[in-house]
DNA sequence: TAATGATTGTGATATATGTCATATGTTTCT
DNA sequence: AGAAACATATGACATATATCACAATCATTA
């Protein structure tokens, strides 16, 4: 038996996953959880260790990649798939440093998913074609060495004021520091992710599930 | 029977809503499409007329909002479901003047699209209960009222190139037009959408599928 | 044809952003 | 205890944005 818990933040995928997977000609399966958030997912895992974690990215309260990376921390054995619709090879890249076992794309068929659901039984990665040609292209190789660093729980705070249209003075008054600080995180944050207008830095917190 | 025609841009997500809705104790239901962008879903609806067409908003060419609109322009009598992740009350009024029938959000139960579903074949109108409340609070009918006027094809160019991160002097120069000239765009868009930053900017072209 | 809307342009002005370099306490980890 | 990372702050400077008001050209349509 593989115990599943699905974790993804719309109800209707969320039913449609599991009857999928019940249904599929695998009888292994058990979809032994579903919760609808990233902090639910990680107490599961931590509380009743599935074998196998499904996990959207862009999620509440903590996001799938943040997920991914608590359990690794921790040392859990519960085996991490990533099912999301992103196709940033970054996310990809941090993924695999995270040590997920899987990372597939919402755009892909239900058969990848299982296909990568077994993978993980015996031990090994699956990252769906779609992508994997991608990220293992020689140009790419460049981009994705220089691995963008972790933004800190302060520089989140402004980045998500600054996706809610504040400008920095604004943001300054409201977490009660100066506005020259709030570009200085603003300055570190660009840096660290290497984007340098607002625009890349909506989509990313977009994407990451922190907007 | 009810022939019905599925849009969504994730393949996962079109494969369980299927199962979904076959294995529903509803043997009225037929799936008789199933397409992953909106251009597609226009014609598809155009040439076979199915009964109902779900509709996500956020698809690539055409977003399913225009689907809607298209398909009330020309008067086909294909009911209209938009099934989507949006909450955005802006996004269930344009649906309305589109003459949608049913407004249901991925965080619903998939019996909430059953429900929107079956009340088209008596021709009301079915909007998730989540949403619905928001919608009709009094609060919300000051922001509501001001419909938000449709922008221009070059307009919606402009935003495009705004959101990938383009100056206005780049802009500019991409569409061989005077950096001025897109300041005027810009103007207009935020004036028209009622959004006065970037940020607001970025999140409604993703939001509505443009970008 | 007259009206309307889309597209293009200009000028002026106050704010805001992006990019430098630099510095000082405070945590946190080894 | 010492190193590394974090949060805070300042100054300077070039660019960019947001918000006014105004106007000419062109296409569509009532």
């Amino acid at each position: 038996m593989i115990n599943i818990l699905i974790a993804d933040d719309h109800e209707i995928f969320r039913q449609g996953l599991k009857i999928l997977l019940i249904s599929s000609n695998d009888p292994e399966i058990a979809i032994v959880g579903e919760v609808s958030n990233g902090k639910d997912a990680s107490s599961f895992i931590e509380k009743e260790r599935p074998d196998v974690a499904i996990l959207d990215i862009s999620m509440l309260e903590m996001n799938g990649l943040e997920v991914a990376k608590e359990a690794y921390k921790k040392g859990l054995e519960t085996k991490i798939i990533i099912l999301t619709m992103h196709k940033d090879p970054i996310m990809v890249k941090k993924a695999l440093q995270y040590g997920v076992c899987g990372y597939v794309l919402k755009d892909n068929a239900i058969d990848d998913l299982l296909f990568a659901i077994r993978s993980t039984t015996i031990g090994g990665k699956f990252i769906s074609p779609s992508i994997s040609d991608k990220l293992f292209s020689p140009q790419n190789n460049k981009n994705i060495d220089n691995t963008k660093k972790d933004i800190t729980n302060r520089e989140k705070e402004v980045l998500k004021l600054i996706t809610k249209g504040f400008t920095n003075k604004l943001i300054a008054e409201k977490l009660f520091i100066s506005r020259k600080t709030v570009e200085t995180h603003r300055a570190r944050i660009m840096s660290k992710l290497d984007i340098h207008n607002v625009a890349g830095l909506i989509k990313y917190a977009i994407s990451t599930g922190l907007s």
